[in-house]
DNA sequence: GTCATAGTTTTCGTATACGATTTCGTACTC
DNA sequence: GAGTACGAAATCGTATACGAAAACTATGAC
């Protein structure tokens, strides 16, 4: 028997599915209220599935709850960003020092081979299409991540990205540029099989540094810099 | 007017918080079966905020469901163990990190009293008592951190923890010797105001070591060290 | 024009009910 | 005695219903 007879994902499983995505593709942006009785039209299915899909989310941190109120996209807050920016640089660099040790001749090629076609989208000026290759890289980098859990957090946080970018994140080409520059930079430690630690500064320094473009035009810091350098 | 007129809390959260607390506390230790109707009458109340509140709880690591089957607080297996520790070292490492700059004098203080308190819970031998303190310690040292995510990841590994503890963790006696002097040296640093850098890979080590002292009593990794020196 | 108030509408929170699925136990066959 | 088939019991999954809280709107006083 093949897997065509996947299990009927629960209405449940389904309404968590379908708010998230729709979360992270950006269909509900930061600060859309989620109502439960038109979310349970929109997919035929009844309000508690659906409530309990969104007390999910919530505990992940995509939407915010109110008692009696409703719940509605988080993240409306640039400070959010940054929050989410550097605790993802943090569990990056970790999946990524975990990682390295197990990847491959050929997860390097693949990952060089997209961070080569990011380059080219940047002469083209593509973001879309680089911010998807550069979830692609990074994935490339991970999937040999050892422990799970934090395998989980990343994704998280990247969910997380997804939802705030429509409104708070810019593409900034200069960093964009740096950013695949670094990307080699890091393939050639792995390659090299640098020290753990040094894989894990350096993927952590990337990704504050995409944090730091961000902070530069939008100046309104107010925690601490883990790239302290 | 007081405090005292405090929200209500909703069944939803009342289930929530209850569960947790008995996952955490130990009433309902790894493996434990979660069924619906026997929680919700135990609470006074109907199935429907109690599946939530497991619904959420899964989505914190604390249980796992499975469909048409029900729930089971999850961590049976040491690898659980190994894992939430290793994540824990990563986040808690950057939680005092960040925290480090925002630590006065004060609480500096209070730190080491707490410490020193642990210090004759050894000569006494009382884990229970020790264990507590770890954790008052650890606090102090957190509670400035000014990333809430960080913060709240951190809390989750201790709950995780805690929710192992009864049937997997140990008291090793010899580490919890180390585990003070550690503390101390800790303390030292962020009162000297060593580098984040330095400060972080103190607290991961610190961390790092409880868990080889884990692994060493019953060896059975597969996962890498991030205390990789 | 601004504010307060009462009434209406929206939306949430949860109990109840019932069909669907799994699990468990028993009897039957080989 | 091992294995299978079937039926009963336990448990889950979700629709529906209704009370409670909040948000909104309209009306009137100043």
């Amino acid at each position: 028997m093949s897997e065509t007879a996947a299990p009927p994902a629960s209405k449940s499983e389904q309404a968590y599915a379908a708010v998230k995505a729709r979360i992270v593709d950006g269909t509900y942006s930061p600060g859309y209220r989620l109502v439960l009785a038109k979310i349970a039209e929109d997919l035929g299915v009844s309000v508690v599935p659906v409530r309990e899909a969104i007390r999910r989310l919530e505990a992940e941190g995509l939407v915010q709850f109110e008692r009696n109120v409703g719940a509605t996209v988080s993240g409306i807050d640039p400070t959010e960003y940054l929050y989410t920016m550097q605790t993802l640089s943090i569990v990056e660099g970790a999946a990524t020092a975990l990682s390295a040790p197990l990847i491959g001749a050929a997860d390097i090629a693949r990952a060089r081979a997209v961070n080569e076609e990011m380059r080219e989208c940047l002469q083209h000026f593509d973001p879309v299409r680089f911010t998807r290759l550069n979830q692609d890289f990074h994935s490339v980098l991970f999937e040999h991540c050892p422990n799970p859990h934090i395998l989980d957090l990343v994704h998280r946080g990247w969910n997380r990205l997804a939802s705030l970018r429509s409104s708070t994140f810019r593409f900034v080409p200069g960093r964009a540029h740096d950013s695949v520059d670094e990307h080699e930079a890091l393939l050639r430690l792995i390659e090299t099989g640098a020290a753990a630690e040094e894989i894990e500064k350096a993927a952590r320094l990337h990704r504050s540094a995409t944090l730091d473009a961000y902070l530069a035009q939008a100046p309104k810091s107010n925690a601490g810099s883990l790239s302290a350098q």
